[in-house]
Formats: C-alpha cells, sequence, structure tokens
DNA sequence: GGAAACTCTG
C-alpha cells in the first residue's frame, strides 16, 4: 500500500512538518500584529494579509497545520473526533443560512441568531461550523457567558465538529471569567495525539494572556515552554509580551527583562520587529532601576530608522511605561507623533486605549484639567469613551475630592447613552463620602436598585463603611440586613464594620449579636483580632461572662441547625430514593417493551423466509441479541465504540433493515 | 477591581 501524502505527513514529528528557517522568521517578524480595531477594518486587513502571504514562500505563518483528512484511528470515537468541515461547504443554501444569521448579529439580535442557529442544525441546512463560530463570538463579545457555553454545548452534542477558532472562543470564555485553569484543561485536549484539531498562536495568546493577568505566572511559563518545545507555532512575540506583563506586575523587572532576552535569542539574536514586547521590556528595566536603559531602548526602538513595527496596541504599552515612570513629557510627545501617524483605514496608530492611558498619565501627576482635555478630545478620533474610561477617571477625580468635576462626568454618561456599571456608582460614592456628602453617597447607592444594577457585598460594605464613620449606624445597620432581601451575602467585612462600631460605641448587646452572626455564618470566621477587641470591651464593662455565654448559644444554634438540616437531608434521600426506583421501574419497563418490538420484527421477517424456504435456520438469535444492544444504546459513543470492528453491520440502519441485511 | 492585541470563510 503506497502512503498517501497527508497519512505521511502525520507520521512525521509535528516539529518537522513546518520547517522554520531563519529567513521565514524574519518574514513572520515583518507581518503586523496590530491591527485595526475597527472590525470592518481589521477583516479588510486580515484578508490583505492573507493575500499577501499568498504569494510568499511558505513561512511559520502559514496556515495552522491540521491533522490529516484521513480520519481518525480506528477504535475512537468518530463524534468527538470529527475533522472539521471545509470552508467549502460554506455554499448555496447554507451560505445563505449563514448571511441571514450574519445579519442578525449585525442588527444586535443575537437571541434570534442563536436561535435560528439551534433550529437549523436539525433541518435539511444545517448551520456550518464557521457560522456557529460567528454566533458564539458575538455571545462572547457581550459577555453573555451562559447563553455561549448554553450554544456550545448544544452544537458540540449535535456534532458541529469545532475548528481551532471555536476551541478559541471556549478558552476565551474561560478566560474572559477569570477561570483560566479550566481554559487550560480544555486546551490539553487540543494537545493530545488524536485531537483533529491543533492550537494555533492565538490560542497561546489568549491562554498567555489571562494566566499572566491572574498571576500564575508558573502555568503562564509552563505555556511558553510547551509553545516552544511542540513547535507547533514558532515563538510568539505576544505569548512574550503577555508573560513579560505578568512579571512587571508582580514586580518582577529581572524576570521580565531575561523573557525578551531568551525571545531574541530563540528568534535568532536580532533586534526583535515586533513593538509589542518594547512596554514592557520598558516597565522591566524600570523596575530594576535602569532608567537610561530603559530610556535608551525607548529610543532605539521608537528612532529614526528603527524597522521595528509599531500599532496602538504597541505604543500604548510603551506609552504607559513612560507615563507610570515620570516621563510625562515624552508620553506627551509619543502621543502626538501617534496621532500624527494615524491615518485611518490605512493606519491606525491610536485607539481607545491610548486616550484612556493618556488620561492615567496626566492624572497620575494631578494635571486634571489636561486629563479632562484628552479624554473630550476622543471624539475628534471616532473614539467614544466606554464605561471603564469614564470609571478611570471618576476615580482620579473622586481621590482628590473633585467631586463636582466626577459627578459631571457621571452626567455626561447619561446624556451619551454610555451605560453605568456598579463599579460607576462604588466610585460616586467614595467620592461623596469622601467630601462628607453623606445624603449624595446614600443617593447614588439607592440610585443603582432603581437602574436595576446589582450590587455586590463590597458595594453594600462602601455604603455601610461611610455611614459608620459618620455614626449613622442605624442606617448602616439598615443597609446590612437589606442585603439578604438583595440576594447578597455579607462577607467578613461587612460583619467586621458594624461589629466595631457597635464595640466603640459601646452598644455591646448589638456587638454581641454582630459576633454572633459571624459564629453562625459558615463563609466566614471571627479573627482573634475581632474576639479580643469585643472581649476588651466586655471586660471593661464587667460582663466577662457573656463571651462564654455567647459560644454556648452559638453551639446550641448549631446544634438545633444541624438537626434540621440532618431531618431535611433524610427527607430529601428517602424522596431521591423512591424516584430513582420509579426510573428503574420504567426503564425496564421500557426495555421489555423494546425487546419484544425487536423479537416481533424478527419473527416477522423470519417466519416469512421459513416460509419461502421452509428452512428451520437457527442462525436468528446472533443478530436478534446483537440487535437488542443496538437499539438501547442511547449515546452515540457507546454505541459508535461498540460497532468498530463489527464489519458486518452499517453505522446507520435502522433495525429493521439491519436485520434483513444479516439474515439474507 | 480594571486594559484594550485576535483565531475559521463567503
Amino acid at each position: 500500500m503506497a502512503l498517501s501524502k497527508p497519512l505521511f505527513s502525520r507520521l512525521l514529528p509535528i516539529s518537522l512538518r513546518v520547517p522554520i528557517r531563519p529567513q521565514h522568521r524574519l518574514l513572520c517578524l515583518a507581518t503586523p500584529t496590530d491591527l485595526p480595531d475597527a472590525p470592518t477594518d481589521a477583516a479588510a486587513e486580515r484578508r490583505r494579509r492573507k493575500r499577501r502571504l499568498r504569494v510568499e514562500p511558505p513561512s511559520s505563518r502559514g496556515p495552522v497545520p491540521q491533522r490529516t483528512p484521513g480520519g481518525p484511528r480506528p477504535g475512537s470515537n468518530r463524534n468527538a473526533l470529527k475533522l472539521p468541515e471545509p470552508a467549502s461547504v460554506l455554499s448555496g443554501k447554507r451560505l445563505d443560512l449563514h448571511r441571514r444569521i450574519l445579519t442578525l448579529i449585525r442588527e444586535n439580535d443575537l437571541n434570534e441568531a442563536a436561535l435560528l442557529t439551534r433550529h437549523s442544525i436539525y433541518s435539511n441546512c444545517r448551520p456550518t461550523v464557521f457560522t456557529c463560530n460567528a454566533v458564539l463570538a458575538a455571545l462572547l463579545r457581550q459577555a453573555r457567558y451562559a447563553d455561549f457555553l448554553s450554544l456550545h454545548r448544544f452544537v458540540t452534542q449535535a456534532s458541529v465538529a469545532p475548528t481551532v477558532a471555536t476551541h478559541n472562543l471556549f478558552i476565551q470564555a474561560y478566560c474572559d471569567c477569570r477561570r483560566p485553569e479550566t481554559a487550560l484543561e480544555h486546551f490539553r485536549l487540543l494537545l493530545k495525539d488524536e485531537s483533529p484539531v491543533l492550537p494555533s498562536p492565538t490560542t497561546y495568546r489568549i491562554l498567555a494572556r489571562s494566566l499572566a493577568e491572574n498571576g500564575k505566572l508558573d502555568l503562564a511559563l509552563e505555556l511558553k515552554d510547551g509553545m516552544l518545545e511542540r513547535g507547533l507555532v514558532a515563538p510568539d512575540p505576544q505569548v512574550y509580551a503577555f508573560v513579560m506583563g505578568g512579571f512587571v506586575n508582580a514586580g518582577d523587572g529581572d524576570k521580565a527583562v531575561s523573557l525578551y532576552e531568551e525571545l531574541k535569542e530563540k528568534l535568532g539574536g536580532g533586534p526583535i520587529l515586533d513593538g509589542v514586547v518594547y512596554g514592557n521590556l520598558m516597565k522591566g528595566y524600570f523596575l530594576k532601576g535602569m532608567e537610561k536603559v530603559a530610556m535608551d531602548c525607548y529610543s532605539e526602538v521608537l528612532g529614526e530608522g528603527s524597522e521595528v513595527r509599531f500599532g496602538a496596541v504597541s505604543y500604548n504599552m510603551v506609552l504607559d511605561a513612560l507615563g507610570r515612570n515620570g516621563r510625562l513629557d515624552d508620553a506627551v510627545q509619543l502621543f502626538d507623533r501617534m496621532c500624527t501617524e494615524h491615518d485611518p483605514p490605512r493606519r491606525i496608530a491610536v485607539n481607545l486605549g491610548s486616550f484612556n492611558v493618556m488620561v492615567d498619565a496626566y492624572c497620575r501627576v494631578e494635571r486634571f484639567q489636561d486629563a479632562i482635555e484628552v479624554f473630550g478630545k476622543m471624539g475628534e478620533r471616532r473614539c467614544t469613551p466606554d464605561a471603564l474610561s469614564y470609571n478611570s477617571l471618576i476615580d482620579w477625580l473622586g481621590k482628590n475630592e473633585l467631586v463636582g468635576e466626577a459627578e459631571g462626568l457621571y452626567k455626561e454618561m447619561g446624556e451619551r447613552g454610555i451605560n453605568t456599571d456598579e463599579y460607576t456608582y462604588v466610585l460616586l460614592i467614595e467620592s461623596c463620602f469622601r467630601v462628607d456628602k453623606v445624603d449624595d453617597a446614600v443617593g447614588y447607592f439607592n440610585k443603582m436598585f432603581d437602574v436595576g444594577l446589582r450590587p455586590n457585598a463590597n458595594a453594600f460594605n462602601k455604603v455601610i463603611d461611610g455611614l459608620v464613620k459618620v455614626d449613622r449606624i442605624d442606617e448602616a445597620q439598615g443597609f446590612f440586613d437589606l442585603m439578604p432581601e438583595k440576594e447578597v451575602k455579607p462577607n467578613i467585612a461587612s460583619y467586621e464594620l458594624l461589629l466595631r462600631a457597635y464595640t466603640n460605641v459601646e452598644s455591646l448587646d448589638d456587638a454581641i449579636k454582630m459576633a454572633k452572626g459571624i459564629l453562625l455564618d459558615e463563609s466566614v470566621v471571627l479573627s482573634d483580632e475581632l474576639k479580643a477587641l469585643l472581649e476588651e470591651a466586655l471586660e471593661k464593662e464587667g460582663r466577662n461572662g457573656d463571651m462564654a455565654k455567647l459560644y454556648e448559644d452559638v453551639e446550641m444554634e448549631k446544634a438545633e441547625a444541624a438537626a434540621r438540616a440532618a431531618e431535611e437531608k433524610a427527607r430529601a434521600e428517602a424522596l431521591a430514593k423512591e424516584e430513582e426506583e420509579k426510573k428503574k421501574a420504567e426503564a425496564k419497563a421500557k426495555e421489555e417493551s423494546a425487546a419484544r418490538a425487536s423479537r416481533a420484527a424478527i419473527d416477522a421477517v423470519l417466519g416469512r423466509k421459513r416460509e419461502a424456504e421452509n428452512d428451520e435456520s437457527s442462525e436468528g438469535t446472533n443478530v436478534e441479541e446483537a440487535q437488542v444492544v443496538e437499539s438501547h444504546s442511547d449515546t452515540v459513543g457507546t454505541a459508535g465504540e461498540q460497532n468498530e470492528g463489527d464489519d458486518q453491520k452499517q453505522e446507520s440502519g435502522d433495525a429493521s433493515s439491519q436485520v434483513i441485511a444479516s439474515s439474507s
């Protein structure tokens, strides 16, 4: 048997499939990594880049290697490991459906888009995986994680074979929810031998970023090393930049710099032409106290004749490095240059982030008027500040007692239709308390409920804290008591604020009540410090015995609660058992009736055969047994496994046709 | 409690 080419390539170690030679490395570095932020521009740029790549010799940037279309090895579950459909299926009716769904997404009717996707799955016009991906991506953009996961599960169960993009979306979803470890578990599935899809550079970038942002630096390094070892993707400057950023945030400038050096070496020792690494490199040097080296690096990569490519994002990182390290003048200068270079849609050198970084830089040196001015200039670049932009400026203004300005921005959000979030209100509450506008602060807190936001325990604590500080403890207690009604669990800080307040004003009965609350709440513990505080206060009042009594009461109440819980549990268990028995009986009945039906079908066929041939053959029994097993395996996977190796049987055939096939 | 990166294709 001659080895087909795809099969042959499957047998090669992965690292040999895509040769990476030094000259190709340079090519791949020369590709811009910064894309315009408007989606249409981004798409255009991507297409253009792809066209460019088509005429260039194969480089490591070429299409991600996919495992051979020869299908998974025998013995594996076909449904879980199906290869994704090729792009050519996006034609005819399925393309029409795709377009319809894209239109719905554009009109921001995601519910309808998701619904149409689901309904089409079992119709004669199945959505392609590309269509599913588009809907999933839209849900993710809007942070609708529950809907995302639900649709993802639905299309997976309907065995729409995922592409890398599908996996990346799934991984991104978990990363967005700050659960990089779960994302990592999913990623590991892609590395298994039997996975038909391989990770792409994007996969590594998403994970590296999330791991670094969440301080999982060991895992980030492990991921990066895995990227190098497997050689599925070339050493990626973006991945390195993310990991470097993680170490910068942890204050480890040495490690950030050494990662840069490692990347440089991996890429052949020449200058790294992707500007994405330099912001964090400079921050690394600043952290090490090497200001001069940082600034030398700055003038080198951004000076005359530098080949290093910068897009908005890479610029922003350098801008931030300058702004955070007392180099505002340089930052202003760079920002001006960026604005001059900015020439959309051809060249995107400024984006929303650039403004945010500049606002931050001005605020850091308390030049608030300049900050507000830059903030206002966003409109000129057709950038709209979002909640985060507003929040961060409101934060700075509030912290510096410029409450009027902060409130002005809040009003502006309303006028411009920019959605405030819980954090906006928390910032305003803090600002008002800081300048003793207590009623205004309380007003902002209540406003949250009016506009349908859901303050968390932290937000409650802010208002409780503020009220306690101006001795309005009753009102503070009122908000504490409101928490259960709003389905918010108090945390230890919530209890502590009131416990301290009560001991301070010597309302010891109330203090004891709070302590009791802590002791009865399984999710918090009474710290030794708080305990000592209460004990001391009680002692001073000659109520030494009350502490012991508190513990006795708590023990008693706990015992009572435990007894109630046990009773509850026993009742629930009995109920569950009953339910299970019922289900078992039902299943048994179903099985029996199915067996009867199957036997009847077989008898009918065999009977007919006997009539025809007048034959006494007993061959039917084997078939019959196999058939019963087949008709009762609900899960496609196990049915598939059982069928493996049984070449007599068709995979998809209904009961009677199989019986006929094997008995004739 | 807070930064912008980008993946499949018609």
